[in-house]
DNA sequence: ATGAAAGCGCTAACAT
DNA sequence: ATGTTAGCGCTTTCAT
């Protein structure tokens, strides 16, 4: 049997609620006491049972996140940012990954609501207005990240995907490129954050005063930006195009290991720039030229957001734009 | 405020202990009784109070999980199995990252088991008896998995590392190596896995007949390897040795990237080895040929260890060693 | 089959 | 400054 604050109490020969005190530091105690409680707490090696104390507290310091995947490498990044600044204010976290999976997403907010978590994090690739629906409405403070969606309004922490997509097209330009290809994803692009991506390729193409070149996949793995190189090997060759921006790093990292096996050399024969900067895009040759998604801060200031909630000390209602940043490596070349 | 058991009880109009043996199937209802109290449930929302319940059964559901760094690949791939698994037998995680802290080890197992975990897995890098005493006095059932350091006496899941090492240097001779370079971790080798692997290597060269070619390095990651190129650049371009087995993968990718700067050509110059398989070894050109140590099944089968001792069919002691295979990719030469 | 009541380990109001 | 007590939301005897 564990030792409780009632072994304590009577081995100090004080009452539960001394303990307590010296325990909390909530109210002052005698030296006297104090000493002889802190003797029995180390006598006894006791520590006081978490899941009672958030009982009557109702307070949990839990955060509960739900990633689409852990095993997925920018959900790490942003998971460690959650759970290292978590730690700085005190909470722990409870874990789930959806899979992807829409019940799962509920299933899981349920679930942690019954454990009495203090707020959530929602990572999901998905498009679920449902689960948010249900969050806002069980009025638990929470921070919803998407990567893809824009779904409903939200508190949420993200880039500017505009301007970030300008940042690239302007980069392209200024290293004398003309026919630029755009790789966007072709699945309900108008809720995504591919339109606003689009846009500034767009834009930047009517600059130029050349049509757009868009190609479109369905889904965000290195093998589809692989597969992409088949479809596409003709274009390249044709020398039809000298860059390709890619709506993700995974896509751009498969259509390097496809120009890899297939002879075509990037950045000589071909520019190819990434969106997001996973860890993989530095190690892979060439090194990725990308945008820098700031995966670990988005998880830090999701924290931050919602220690404040937590504190009264910020409404809900915010989303927070984090600065955008290209980081300029090896896959691009400048021909001018 | 939430609605509790008592809210349900009394749109019911029955006693709480009726209510509560509905939600738990735990002892006969009429129907009658049992419609009342599922219409009120639904009617109102309710969600038992999980710290409420933990606190009576003493029972958490909860797996506490401290992992070195959940930012790490493999590391993210074990919490997967973890987590997959984990939920299967309907356990949640509550995760911690130590960040190869001793202390914050330490100060982790006892928050967790304030929060009255079920049980703990503990993945640790570095050398730490006195976490594992602490746990075991403290008599929670627990799973500890460390990628590199043979601690003590504890229960673990892993791979049998001599006889993977022997996969390699079996293969590597097969393909006709013969001057075969090892590269290992020079810190406090004896209680590591390398000196199972160093066996291994040793071995093979000396049924080869040749002296063994040991590099020694400090650290796991893909810098140290890009690093350890320089201190080798002669050796490879001598051709003193045409393979180099490297004790991770990170020391292999690190060297490949080294090569590729350096216009020395892997696998026509110099073969490569890796140990591990993780998520970039299949990214990276060439790819890398290499040990595949399980991640996603240690953790699972972690959980699965765990929820057997949790339901008393299992006993704590014994290790659970996982087979081993060796990927092999495009990275080796066949030089027959 | 059902309800009353005790109690899990703790905090916090209240009393002294 | 300290002790007594109620009660957090629930499960589980123990009666009935």
């Amino acid at each position: 049997m564990a030792v409780t604050i009632k072994d304590v109490a009577k081995r100090a020969g004080v009452s539960i609620s001394t303990v307590s005190r010296v325990i909390n530091e909530s109210k002052p105690v005698s030296p006297e006491a104090r000493r002889k409680v802190i003797k029995a707490i180390e006598d006894l090696g006791y520590r006081p049972n978490e899941i009672a104390r958030s009982l009557v507290t109702k307070k949990s310091n839990v955060i509960g996140v739900i990633v689409d995947d852990i095993g997925s490498s920018y959900v790490a990044q942003i998971v460690r940012g959650i759970e290292e600044v978590g730690h700085m204010y005190n909470y722990d976290i409870l874990l789930c990954s959806s899979y992807g999976d829409k019940e799962a997403e509920e299933r899981f907010t349920q679930l942690l609501l019954q454990k009495q978590v203090a707020a959530i994090i929602l990572l999901s690739e998905i498009y679920n207005e449902d689960v948010i629906s249900y969050l806002k409405y069980s009025s638990i403070p929470f921070v919803y990240l998407n990567k893809y969606y824009n779904v409903l309004e939200s508190p949420t922490v993200r880039i500017n995907n505009y301007l970030a997509s300008k940042k690239v097209m302007d980069f392209l330009i200024e290293y004398g490129h003309r026919r630029i290809a755009y790789v966007t994803q072709e699945k309900d692009i108008d809720i995504t954050i591919e339109k606003h991506k689009l846009l500034a390729y767009n834009e930047a193409m009517e600059y130029l005063g050349n049509t757009p070149n868009i190609y479109k996949v369905d889904g965000h793995t290195i093998s589809v930006g692989y597969e992409l190189g088949y479809k596409i090997h003709k274009d390249i060759t044709n020398n039809e195009i000298t860059a390709i921006y890619c709506c993700d790093d995974e896509i751009a990292i498969g259509l390097i290991n496809y120009c890899y096996d297939n002879n075509i050399y990037v950045p000589d024969d071909l520019s190819i720039v990434g969106y997001g900067n996973i860890s993989i895009a530095s190690y892979i040759r060439p090194k990725l030229t990308t945008i820098m998604e700031p995966y670990y801060d988005i998880g830090a200031v999701s924290v931050r957001k919602l220690s404040k909630i937590l504190a009264n000390e910020s409404s809900e209602e915010e989303t927070i734009e984090l600065p955008v940043q290209l980081v300029i490596r090896d896959s691009v070349k400048n021909i001018n």
